[in-house]
DNA sequence: CCCGCCCTGTTAATTGATTAACGCGACCCT
DNA sequence: AGGGTCGCGTTAATCAATTAACAGGGCGGG
C-alpha cells in the first residue's frame, strides 16, 4: 500500500461503501455506533487522515478560511502596528470559528505595469478561501476586482458600492485634525501621506486621485477642518514606514518654507517625522507640530496628538461579516475620536 | 446565466473544448493565438474569473499555499516579537514563490482532554496547504501527528525523527547561559518557561517531560554550564507574555529563598521578570540577575543579557525547505550567540 | 396480517477542473 | 508519391470526496 489511502481504500477495506465511510467522519447520526467504530479503526489501521481537504472543498463549495489581501510585502506588514491591531481583531474571530486565516501577497514589484499586475494577481486568484478582507483598498483595486470576479464575500474598510464594509468617517477625522490645528493657529501644514511616489515628494493635486481612498478623504477634511486661506501641502511618504516616514518627514523639515504643522496619514509615520524634528533641535508642539493617526500603542508613549480610531474592532467586525450568518449590516461606521498630547501646539512664525 | 460560469460554459459559447480554456489560462503554447484570444474574451463577456481555484487544487494535487500551526491564540501570537520575526522571515519566501500563508489555529483551550484536542484538530486536517510550519512543536504533538498522517511535507524548529527541521542547539545555548551565570558565581538559578501550568508555580522533576522539547533542552544544558553543586528551580510561567512573565517573576522574587538570577526562556519574560524586580527596588545585575532569550529588538533597550539566535533566517530556511526544490538539506542548526549586557553581574547574597 | 415507519446501508450523480493520448490536415523532404 | 513532422484540437479518464434518493429488514400499531 504505497499510495495515499483514499475513501474508496477504507471503505473497500472496511466491507462498505464509500458513503458510510463519508458519514462515519461527518455524520456520526447517519449509521450504528457499531459499523462506525469499525470503520474508524480500519482508517486508523490504513493510516487514513480523514478525507482529503481539497476534494471535500469542491464538493462541500467551502474551504474554510478566509483571505486577507496585502498590498505591501508581508514581511514588512508584519511590523506595522495598525495591521497587526486589526489582524488580531480579526484572527479572534476566525478562531471562533475555526477559520484559518490566508494571507494573500499581491506585490506588485516595480513599475505595476500591466503584466507585473497580472502575474500577482495569480495569488489571489488561486487562493482557497469562502471570502477575504481587503483593508484599506479601493473598488477599483486590481485584486478587489479579482475577488469579486469569483463572487467572493468581501469586506472592505472604505466606502464600497458593491462590497460589505467597516469604516471610520475618515473625512470627519480628517477634519477633526484641521480643526485642532487651526484652533493652534496653524495656516500652514504639510500632508505626510502613503503613496507610490518617492518618499519626500510633492503630490500634485491632479495625483490626489491615486492616493489610498482613506488619505484622499482625510485630506479634503483635513482642508476643511483648516478652513479658506490655510495652505496645505501633500508629501508623498512611499509606504508606510518608519524608514519612508523619516525621508518624507525629513524633506519637510529641511523645507525653506517650513509649514508650521504636519499632519501624518499614520502614528508610524508621526513618530518617524518627530524623531526627525527632535534631530534637527525642534521642540514637538513648540516649533513644529506633529500629529499621527490611528492612535497605535506607541503614539501615547511619544506623546503624539492622533486621531484614535478602534483598530481591532474593525478586525473582528470585518471577520464577523464574513463568517457569522446573524451578522446583517453591510455598513459599520465606528467612531473616531481625536486624542491631544504634546506633539501639537500654538503656531508661531 | 445566473449560475457562475464554469470551464464548461465558456468552453461552450467559444465553441471548443473545455480542454482549450484550460490551456487557453494554463498553458498559451497549446493553442493558436486567435483561439486563445477569442477564448480569454469570450471568458470576459461571461464574467468568468479563470479556472475554478478548489477545482484546480484536487486536479494538479497543489494549492499554492503553505501553513503555519499555532498553539497559542492567534491574536496573541501577534503581539509576540519571535513569533512575527519568524513570520517575516518566512513570508520573505512565500511571497517569493507567489504562494499563500495559511494561519492555522490549533487552540485546545480549557482542559485540554481528548474532545477538545479532536474539536481543535478540525483545523489542522482541514487546511488547504501544500506543507506546513510547525515552529517550537514536538513530533508527538497531536497537531505534528495528524499533518504527518496528511502525510504532508512539514518543516519544524526542533529535532524530529522523521520531519525536515531548522534548529538552533538549544542545549549548547542553555549551556551558554549556565556558564555565563556560574561564572559570575551564581549557584541558585530560577530558569523560566513557558508550559501549561499556572504562571509562577513549581515545575517538578516529573512533569518536565511535559514542557516544549526547546525549554526542556536549554533547562539541561543550563544545568550542565552551572555545574554540579547548583540549585535550578524551574518555574511555570504559562504563556509566554508580559502579564504572565510578571506573574511568575513575582513569585520567585518574593519567594524566601530568592534566587542570585533568574534565567527566562523568552526575551518577553525576560523583560516582565526585569520590571517586576525594578518595582521591588531590586537593580538588575546588581541585587538579581536576569537572561532572556532570542534577542529580540526590546533586548537591547532593557538592557537584556540573552542568547541571541537568527529568528528571521530561522523563518527563511524554514520556507525554502519547503518550497525550493533545489534546497536539499533536511537538518540546518543555526548558531546563537550569548550576548551579555548589564542585566547580569557578579552573585552576591 | 398488513401497512408504514425507522434504522442502516447502498447507488450513483455531481463538484470543476487537468492532461495524456490520440486525430487530422497541412507542409516538407527525398 | 510516400512518409514524417508539426500545429492545433478533441476525447475521455481522473482527482477524492458529498449527499439526495432509494432499498430492505425489523418492528409496532391498528
Amino acid at each position: 500500500m504505497p499510495d495515499r489511502p483514499t475513501l474508496k481504500t477504507v471503505a473497500a477495506a472496511a466491507g462498505v461503501s464509500t458513503a458510510q465511510v463519508s458519514y462515519a467522519f461527518n455524520r456520526p447520526d447517519r449509521l450504528s455506533a457499531a459499523s462506525r467504530a469499525h470503520i474508524l479503526e480500519v482508517a486508523r489501521q490504513h493510516d487514513y487522515a480523514g478525507p482529503d481537504a481539497t476534494a471535500r472543498s469542491l464538493r462541500t463549495g467551502r474551504v474554510g478560511a478566509v483571505g486577507v489581501i496585502f498590498t505591501v510585502g508581508l514581511s514588512y506588514a508584519f511590523s506595522d502596528p495598525y495591521t497587526l491591531a486589526m489582524l488580531a481583531g480579526l484572527t479572534e474571530v476566525t478562531e471562533r470559528y475555526c477559520a484559518g486565516l490566508v494571507l494573500i501577497p499581491f506585490d506588485v514589484g516595480g513599475t505595476g505595469d500591466g503584466d507585473a499586475v497580472h502575474e500577482s494577481l495569480d495569488a489571489v486568484r488561486r487562493a482557497l478561501i469562502d471570502g477575504a478582507v481587503a483593508d484599506g483598498l479601493a473598488d477599483d483595486h486590481p485584486a478587489v476586482q479579482a475577488l469579486a470576479r469569483r463572487r467572493l464575500p468581501l469586506v472592505m474598510s472604505s466606502a464600497s458600492a458593491s462590497a460589505r464594509s467597516v469604516l471610520i468617517d475618515d473625512e470627519e477625522a480628517g477634519r477633526q485634525v484641521g480643526r485642532h490645528l487651526r484652533g493652534l493657529g496653524h495656516r500652514d501644514v504639510a500632508a505626510v501621506v502613503a503613496s507610490r511616489g518617492e518618499p519626500g515628494t510633492l503630490v500634485h493635486e491632479v495625483d490626489e486621485a491615486e492616493l489610498f481612498p482613506y488619505s484622499r478623504l482625510r485630506l479634503t477634511g483635513l482642508r476643511d477642518g483648516l478652513g479658506p486661506g490655510a495652505r496645505v501641502r501633500v508629501v508623498s511618504a512611499g509606504r508606510n514606514s518608519e524608514a519612508s516616514g523619516r525621508v518624507a518627514g525629513g524633506s519637510v523639515l529641511d523645507a525653506p518654507d517650513r509649514p508650521t504643522a504636519i499632519a501624518a496619514d499614520s502614528d508610524v509615520l508621526a513618530a518617524a517625522v518627530l524623531r526627525e524634528a527632535r534631530h534637527r533641535g525642534l521642540r514637538p508642539g513648540v516649533d513644529v507640530s506633529v500629529t499621527g493617526f490611528d492612535d497605535v500603542p506607541a503614539a501615547a508613549d511619544a506623546g503624539l496628538t492622533t486621531v484614535r480610531q478602534p483598530i481591532r474592532e474593525k478586525g473582528r467586525l470585518m471577520g464577523r461579516m464574513l463568517l457569522d450568518p446573524t451578522f446583517e449590516e453591510s455598513r459599520v461606521i465606528l467612531p473616531t475620536e481625536l486624542v491631544v498630547r504634546s506633539s501639537t501646539g500654538p503656531a508661531h512664525d
